[in-house]
DNA sequence: TTGACCTTACGAAACCCTTCGTATAAGTTC
DNA sequence: GAACTTATACGAAGGGTTTCGTAAGGTCAA
């Protein structure tokens, strides 16, 4: 019931996120350590941030041992995509080829990348028809 | 030279931008009467954004006449590209095909839309060859 | 000219984001 | 056990966003 909708999530959040998806659950220490290496960032910041993502629901908390494990509670593809469904309707009149365009012109992809896109493309229309 | 660089638009800001690439130059009460057709918005309201907005050089305004004339002071276009530009950056590690999948996988575009993806990844692997 | 109606300008409130200092408790070492 | 380290919790400051009330002045018609 209750199931409120989870909030997009801020640029300081994001940057915590993407750390946890690519190392899975980690301690306060261990995200900090890893922001720390790239951002100014102070330990007691990373772990007010991850108190409150816990409250907003980005993240899931296991108490069991003294050092705190934070979980990114979805997926990245799931808030990937919801962050990008959010911003096709914020500035895109809610027309995601228009957003595709935008970022494909001017920027760089690989080879490869536009063979995954092509796909994906094939994919779509094939079940269109 | 004291090119300041745009700040990304908040979100009640996009709204405005979007009337004004619309609609083209427009006072206050013009885009106040749209945007209230949709949101409930106070014309003080959108009276200090357009005034933050003008400040910030998201907008430009002219003062010729007892009714200040507002302006989108870039393109739909560019102020897009930069947009998706800075979410790629932040949410897909600077790789925009990924957010280009998450935008085609999930939700619905038209075939003509599609078809347009495809002739700009004709376009691009055009130039790279 | 006076009043109704419009405009811009200003300031402040309420809220969120980000940061960090400090307090307190829990383990660790000697 | 005392001193040291390391953890969480709490609160508050500083800045930005969004909202709107109110003031002050221009315009126009009766």
């Amino acid at each position: 019931m209750t199931d409120k909708p989870i909030p997009r999530p801020t640029d300081a959040e994001l940057f915590i996120l993407r750390v946890l998806w690519e190392r899975g659950p980690s301690t306060v220490r261990e995200v900090h350590d890893i922001l720390s290496s790239t951002q100014a960032t102070g330990y007691t910041t990373v772990l007010k941030l991850l108190q409150i993502m816990t409250e907003k629901g980005l993240v899931v908390r296991d108490e069991s041992e003294r050092a705190h494990v934070y979980e990114a509670r979805h997926s990245q593809q799931r808030t990937q995509r919801q962050i990008v469904s959010d911003l096709v309707d914020r500035a895109f009149g809610g027309s995601p080829a228009q957003l595709v365009m935008q970022a494909l012109s001017g920027q760089k992809a690989s080879a490869q990348e536009l063979n995954e896109i092509r796909e994906l493309l094939d994919q779509i229309e094939g079940d269109k028809r």
